[in-house]
RNA sequence: GGCGGCGUACCCAAGUGGUUAAGGGAGCGGUCUGCAAAACCGUUAUUCAUCGGUUCGAUUCCGAUCGCCGCCUCCA
């Protein structure tokens, strides 16, 4: 089966190729660390861990970088708020909150379960590779200097506009920027910026100054990757005008064309709008977790629409999630118990397998197969998804049947293959049974259960309900099956809020 | 103004040029259960914004119209 994913630059689907066998160079364009992270940058960050998931999966060796942004005017603007307080100097401040909220970045990060790239490289520890490659630039006619300000020419690179679709003379046209004199172009982009007084600034052969926005991931991603690698993500709101002067600054550079396949996620939305700074419409991720704490749940909401589509956010639709992953927990938990810990290792002769056993098995042949196809194409993580639904459906509606029920083996099988899809997605990870027999109340809910167990057999349903519902308000559910009671544990709070 | 995307049931959301238009949530009816929970069964789009065109055949391709959204300014 192979891989299709659809590339920003052609506009198309293609066929996945590495530019070299086997391997992945992806590049992700990361946060600017100024603010909370709120559920956009977890739309983004999440998209692409499946994709980084699911090319391992496939085999590929893939080395995933992700820049950080910490020098830039919404970083020192945020510093300048907060000057007042103290003593110490802007740059000082402007490292402490670069510092701060790329800590937190990862904290969040990390509760979502999204695997950390190979390197977050960060701007300020990448000047001297920026001002290598603003000077090339230079010497070679592709930016001019003007007053310490260093622009990107771009009637200098003809194909300007190719990843966004737009022809410089249409931007020239509805251009709402205004303009500076200073440059050829209104279009011209800055590489390197000018200090002003009191601000964080490198030393350069054109002054003091900082590098501009879009230097820097074309620096630091042909530093780590090369001069041409094979995927470029981030969101879409990114494609005109960074990724465009990413195009135009490292393709000038090299003479070599920079990335292969361009991948832009889509927005977050409220109501229908963009989730914003400006329209205050924006939830962080700490309010998210603060009502849903299980990361799994904001997984699936953002998982359950294809990466490229905007995804409207409500709190009702997180209801939901809950009650949709509560389907898979509900049945591996089943599995789990009925197997007692242990999934079983034997091998299944599908010869031997009774009708409904065999239906079952087929399933699972059928859920393999269909997960890894909705994912080829186009990382379809809301049809993968639908193909793990049929399966607990199949699983559920037979579990109860002493004839498939028994067979711990098939049902082994169910649990590990909901268990491996899922964690190309980031599911199901707080749920092994290692992890359940570790809960520290174990034995005494056990011992409750028992309990209850023998004021049912005597029919003692006032102290039987009195466990049920003690043990709900510790956020313990029971079920009832005929083979005995399983229970499961409700996470009721954010360890790290 | 330019460029791009979207419009599928009560809600969310996949999808395909042609036998029954996935899946999830919700509602209703039922099964199971001491009760619950979980789960299962049945049911809720003769139809895919509207109008035309191409075609033997379109929800899927093309065009127009209406509505919504994004980018063109920092933004994941």
């Amino acid at each position: 089966m192979t891989l299709k994913v659809y590339n920003t630059l052609t506009g198309e689907k293609e066929g996945f190729l590495p530019l070299r066998k086997d391997r992945v160079r992806m590049y992700v364009c990361g946060v600017t660390v100024y603010d909370d992270c709120h559920l956009g940058h977890a739309r983004c960050y999440v998209a692409f861990d499946a994709i980084y998931r699911y090319l391992k999966y496939k085999g590929y060796r893939v080395k995933y970088v992700q820049n950080i942004t910490d020098v830039d005017d919404k970083i020192i603007t945020r510093a300048r708020e907060e000057k007042d307080q103290g003593s110490r100097s802007l740059k000082a401040l402007v490292r402490e909150v670069a510092q701060r909220y790329t800590k937190e970045y990862f904290k969040w990060m990390d509760y979502l379960k999204v695997k950390r790239a190979a390197l977050y490289p960060k701007a300020t520890e990448h000047i001297g590779d920026m001002l290598k490659l603003i000077q090339r630039l230079l010497d070679e006619g592709y930016a001019y200097e003007v007053d310490g300000d260093v622009y990107f020419d771009i009637s200098k690179f003809p194909s300007y506009g190719k990843l966004s679709g737009r022809s410089i003379d249409e931007m020239r046209a509805g251009a709402r920027v205004e303009v500076d004199e200073r440059k050829k172009n209104p279009l011209d982009f800055a590489l390197w910026k000018r200090a002003k007084e009191g601000e964080p600034s490198w030393n350069s052969p054109w002054g003091e100054g900082r590098p501009g926005w879009h230097i820097e991931c074309s620096a630091m991603s042909m530093k780590y990757l090369g001069e041409s690698f094979d995927i470029h993500g981030g969101g879409e709101d990114l494609i005109f005008p960074h990724h465009e002067n990413e195009i135009a600054q490292s393709e000038s550079y090299s003479g070599k064309p920079f990335v292969k396949y361009w991948l832009h996620n889509g927005f977050v939305t409220t109501r229908g709008e963009k989730m914003s700074k400006s329209l205050g419409n924006i939830f962080t991720l700490k309010e998210l977790f603060q009502e849903f704490p299980d990361p799994e749940i904001t997984r699936l909401f953002l998982l359950s629409m294809h990466y490229r589509s905007p995804i409207d956010f409500t709190k009702e639709k997180l209801v939901e999630m809950e009650k949709h992953l509560s389907h898979f927990y509900n049945l591996l938990d089943f599995i789990l118990q009925i197997v007692k810990g242990k999934l079983s290792k034997r091998r299944i002769d599908p010869e031997s397998l009774s009708k409904e056993e065999k239906g079952l098995y087929q399933e699972i042949q059928k859920t393999d197969k269909e997960f890894d196809q909705a994912m080829d194409d186009d990382f379809n993580t809301a049809r993968a998804l639908a193909s793990l639904d049929s399966l607990v459906k199949v699983a559920n509606t037979l579990k109860d049947n002493p004839k498939v029920g028994r067979n711990k083996a098939l049902l082994s099988k169910v649990y590990r293959l909901l268990k491996e899809k899922g964690e190309i997605l980031g599911f199901f990870e707080g749920h092994c049974w290692k992890e359940m027999i570790r809960v520290p109340d174990r034995e005494e809910i056990e011992s409750l259960i028992a309990q209850r167990d023998r004021a049912r057999q005597e029919k003692d349903w006032g102290l039987a309900d009195r466990i049920r519902s003690d043990l709900k308000k510790r956020g313990i559910i029971l079920e009832d099956h005929p083979e005995g009671t399983t229970w499961k544990k409700i996470k009721k709070s954010c360890p790290i809020i």
